[in-house]
Order: C-alpha cells, then sequence, then structure tokens
DNA sequence: CAGCACTCGGGTAATTAGGGGT
DNA sequence: AATGTCCTAATTACCCGAGTGC
C-alpha cells in the first residue's frame, strides 16, 4: 500500500455528514445548493464535503455570516 | 520553477485519484472509460492519471471536452 | 523465484441526484 | 423558509478470481 496521498484533503461523502448533523442527506445538499457549505463534485456529480468545514460547522464555528 | 525531471509528467496512480475524490478506485477507472479523465496505460494494462488534469477537476475547472 | 499490495475485468446492491408535494 | 418523504434515473460501492507492479 504505496499509496500515498498528494496533497489531499479529507472529504466527506453526503452520508457522513448527514449522520453527524442528524439529517436527511437530502437537507444536507440543500445546504449546498443554498452555499451553506461547500460541495465538491464528483466526475459523475455526487457531491463531497470539506471535513474540515463540516467539523468547524458541528463545533460552532461561524463560518463568514453575512449578516446585516 | 523549472524541474529537474526530464519531460516527465507527474502521475497518480487508480488509488491515489480515488483517494483525492473519496470515491473508489474502481470509479476512478469508469471515469477513464467513460473518457472523463485520461488514462494512460502501462505495458502491463494498468492506468496511470496526470496528476495536473486530477487536480484541475478537483478545482472544478471544466476541461476540454473532446468538441461537441 | 516468491510474495504482497494494487489493479483489472465483470456483475450486483446501495447512495445520490433531481423534481415534486406535505 | 426549512425538513422529511416518494419516485425514477444515474452514479457509486462491494463481491469475485486472475494478472500486474515492485
Amino acid at each position: 500500500m504505496t499509496a500515498r496521498t498528494p496533497e489531499a484533503e479529507a472529504l466527506l461523502t453526503p452520508a457522513e455528514v448527514a449522520t453527524m448533523f442528524r439529517v436527511d442527506p437530502k437537507t444536507v445538499t440543500r445546504w449546498a445548493k443554498a452555499g451553506k457549505l461547500t460541495s465538491i463534485r464528483t466526475l459523475g456529480g455526487h457531491r463531497r464535503y470539506r471535513e474540515a468545514e463540516v467539523r468547524a460547522l458541528l463545533a460552532g464555528i461561524p463560518q463568514q455570516r453575512t449578516e446585516a
């Protein structure tokens, strides 16, 4: 297993994020659509989310809120 | 920075690409078959992928689709 | 030569996307 | 405005045995 990983950041599947937030995967998709969550797409169109960002949100760390 | 590597392009193994996209190595193979990813074959038939192309796709940069 | 991790195939479940409706 | 659920189609994940890479 010489699978070295060239500067890759950890990504999470929709199901994983949904489980972490205790919501439906569909809801996570909506968050991505709304721009509340950064999403990276596979070549097939499926979404992957940045683990660091998700954890930060879970920790209650406000992410760039466009407040008034 | 002129790398001292003689015309050699950085190539990635299926496992490496799979890790970067958080997908199964088989999925990467399908992308190659579908022409969504440029694949270079070893003499034994194993695939290798261009690192630059993979990174570009990860960044969401649309690649040159062979015309329409 | 031997050995192990990885990849190649092919086939079959499980997720996901998308729209629509509560 | 925000979720959860139903449906269909597409994409992806895990099963196997055999071959490649080092």
